[in-house]
DNA sequence: GGATGTGAATGTCTTCACAGCT
DNA sequence: AGCTGTGAAGACATTCACATCC
């Protein structure tokens, strides 16, 4: 039951999850893989081949009960626990994350933020204090951030990502604009603003005819 | 000379681009597939099969050239002209974008931002004064925005995308957590922050013991 | 009858390996 | 000798199609 799934096999379960949560809130009671595809913009075959890799949700001839399904993703997905997450850099992208909406309720509790600019550090943002850079690294060693966030330059990101390595951190959300290397055991995703655009660019720059 | 290319590829090329323009900066001449590789995370191979469907950039033996390279790349991703860029939603998320720095020299220009709450609208952001959301179609009618950034809640980003794809825009980056659907001749592109935590999670959930 | 679950077929992307320039 | 460019092989992901069960 523990194959490798693909990237994009997870994201999509994701979705499905978001889909179930709102069809939930409508009342539904059931749905089938062909009502989660459209949704999802992909096939009903792809669906149930997504929920296969975790085991047999639904019943044939009437689809998936919707709260089953919904308490079989979020156990998949790791999110009936929290995750303590911690914010370095607390830019304008440290901000927005901060307080999107949801990001509580998923169960990702920001418990700390950190900046190296001394104007920043001290200043209060909403319930939380904005830390010294400088403590990261013993602060990590003590609350053991489930994920950590980099929000800075991109000459920063690096360092920033050996420190929370260092201490212990396994997974990183990257959002400096640049590469970061880590051990194999340490996940990281990186969201490139830059690139999304870029291709959008090549997209508009090569549209047939 | 003109494949269906994978937008993975597409993305890589950016990467490539970007690592380009810092060692142009320090001065390197030539560089080998070898190094393009190791900077993106990938293999030799891999940089060399996704230049080649474009055509031959290096020469054998050597490398190849820098400046050429990047110049060709631009090409590709259609970076040698500016594009025009609107944003509906002033929230932190649009405010984060249209600060981001490089976000201009890469050819992305915003010239408009537009709201629905009365309260930000009219208020000034920079060199852009904050539009109201109902001129969007007429404005996007007779401005002709390349690129479209919806950054509204969830409920609204369909409408928002009905209303841009109405008045011509073919291409949009959706910051919405919600899907949304749009003709074939128009390309979308969805970053969705929950998905990417949630990819985290699901990754540390089931880290190999 | 209706919708799932899944092997098999197909399609797509990546890696290999080497011929061919420089 | 060194490094690119590229068919061919391999790995991976999606789609098909149908037996299976409610």
């Amino acid at each position: 039951m523990v194959k490798r799934v693909a990237d994009s096999t997870v994201r999509r379960l994701s979705l499905y999850l978001s889909f179930l949560e709102e069809l939930s809130g409508s009342g539904a009671a059931t749905v089938s893989s062909d009502v989660l595809a459209r949704l999802g913009g992909t096939t009903s075959a792809q669906v149930r081949k997504d929920l296969s890799f975790f085991g047999s949700f639904g019943k044939r001839g009437l689809g998936y009960a919707v709260p089953e399904l919904i308490e079989s993703l979020r156990d998949i997905l790791g999110l009936r626990r929290e995750w303590k997450v911690c914010i370095v850099g607390a830019g304008k992208i440290g901000v927005a994350l901060a307080r999107y909406p949801g990001f509580a309720e998923k169960g990702f509790h920001v418990v700390a933020v950190y900046d190296a600019d001394p104007k920043k550090i001290g200043t209060q943002w909403d319930s939380l204090l904005v830390r010294d850079v400088a403590t990261l690294s013993s602060d990590t060693n003590r609350e053991h951030y489930d994920i950590a966030v980099i929000a800075v330059p991109a000459e920063a990101a690096q360092n920033v990502a050996d420190i929370l390595v260092e201490a212990g951190v396994k997974a990183i959300m990257n959002f400096a604009p640049s590469q970061i290397s880590v051990p194999p055991d340490v996940v990281v995703r990186t969201v490139n603003m830059a690139l999304e655009f870029e291709g959008l660019s090549y997209a508009l720059a090569h549209r047939t005819k």
